[in-house]
DNA sequence: AATAATAATTGATATATATCAATACATATA
DNA sequence: TATATGTATTGATATATATCAATTATTATT
């Protein structure tokens, strides 16, 4: 990991969204207080535990955002990629990470000081409006995976996690799946030999194609209705 | 239900702490846009999937917070009580409740216009940075849940909520437990009839004891063992 | 290119927990 | 008081999924 530093927040071309919301003296505050490193895939970007001092945003890449659970077993909650605010709920509780972020691929990143993004809530209400629906969108992502967890089984889980990650995450019907099975077992509540075994079971049936590194969404149709009822 | 009218806001003694943010006249505002209502066991407050037009309070009682999932499997959030807001992630996102919210007993609820609350999110940023720290917890809690449903086993699970509702919810160590074994099912993840076969198991090894529709934490120790290493 | 380390795969087995079915108990209703 | 409805309990059985163990690929390192 090593320090970079690139274009402003002003012509970043993947800021995140809410940042609209602010004056130009308000982004220029941010631009001020915030550097930029990169990461190999598997660096930790920050770690559960430590202090939320930062607020993180990529620029590049993609990110595991994950809860470390009881005996290294790990939930994944969700895949980051670029224009998306990464401040866990922590900040306005006890100012401590409650997950991880881990690099998955080559990733770079923006960090930017908690206490300004907190002086902009406090100053700017639009902005606190546009916080307020993000963290609420990401509760609801939570409860849904609640849901699925509790109530589906793996078969559903399975074709839920990778309709996800085809698209809204990598946004392609056929993407390189930078996960590992653990990787995907962890975002989908089952074990690596159970992900094998299913993956398999799905593109024997033709379901999913998997080839190399690659998986591809043959029949989305199917997946989705496997995702529903299972 | 039928409608009631008691104190105002201002000398409600079990007003949300946050409202000590509000201006009295902001204060004024909320006391006149709010109604009150009183629920019977089992009555719901509001159902998931209607418009999030109310943020609800309690005043009296207890009741339920529960996604309803699957083939009428439902899953319990919390148990909540008077001086806690009530307003689901879903008045930021897309106006609609994401859970149900039911009387477990006799039940009074004040409804204040969602509208009111979302204004004075905008217009007092301490209040909206209240609101921020609320959902914030609320979203931990559901971390915990997703945890705990998902990692431990139903020994951990049931002695976790027995603990929860014990010390955080009825706050006695002996308490009448108003929920049903099913609904102590929905919040601990799992069937009524393990619920009655763990509970008889808790009880014939002295931990807790079972006496009418009281149960009694005997040995907070031991089931907080079991709570971490279930 | 050779070796080590990590990840993927497969099969056999164990286990936690749900499901089903029947009965007993409690509470509400006529 | 009798009847109906919901809840609690118990036991037997089914099943989804994890665990364990061994093998084969793949990727990184010397």
């Amino acid at each position: 990991m090593f320090k970079e530093s690139t274009t402003s927040c002003k012509d970043c071309n993947c800021k995140w969204p809410n940042f609209e919301n602010l004056t130009d003296d308000q982004l220029a505050l941010i631009d001020s207080s915030r550097y930029q490193a990169r990461f190999k895939p598997g660096e930790i970007i920050f770690k559960q535990g430590s202090p939320t001092s930062n607020a993180i945003f990529l620029t590049s890449g993609f990110a595991k955002i994950y809860i470390e659970g009881y005996d290294n077993k790990n939930i994944i909650l969700s895949i980051v990629k670029p224009s998306h605010l990464i401040a866990g709920p922590g900040s306005y509780v006890d100012n401590r990470h409650h997950y991880s972020l881990a690099a998955i691929t080559e990733t770079t990143a923006c960090f930017v000081d908690m206490s300004v993004i907190k002086k902009l809530v406090h100053d700017n209400s639009s902005f606190a409006e546009g916080y307020l629906k993000d963290i609420s969108k990401k509760s609801l992502n939570t409860f849904n995976k609640l849901l699925s967890f509790s109530q589906k089984k793996m078969h559903g889980r399975l074709a839920e996690g990778l309709i996800h990650l085809a698209f809204d995450v990598f946004e392609e019907k056929k993407f390189k799946c930078y996960l590992t099975r653990q990787e995907l077992g962890e975002l989908t509540g089952m074990t690596k030999e159970s992900v094998v075994r299913l993956l398999k079971e799905f593109h024997d049936e033709q379901i999913i194609k998997l080839e190399d590194s690659y998986i591809e969404i043959v029949d989305r149709v199917k997946l989705e209705k496997i995702m529903v009822s299972g």
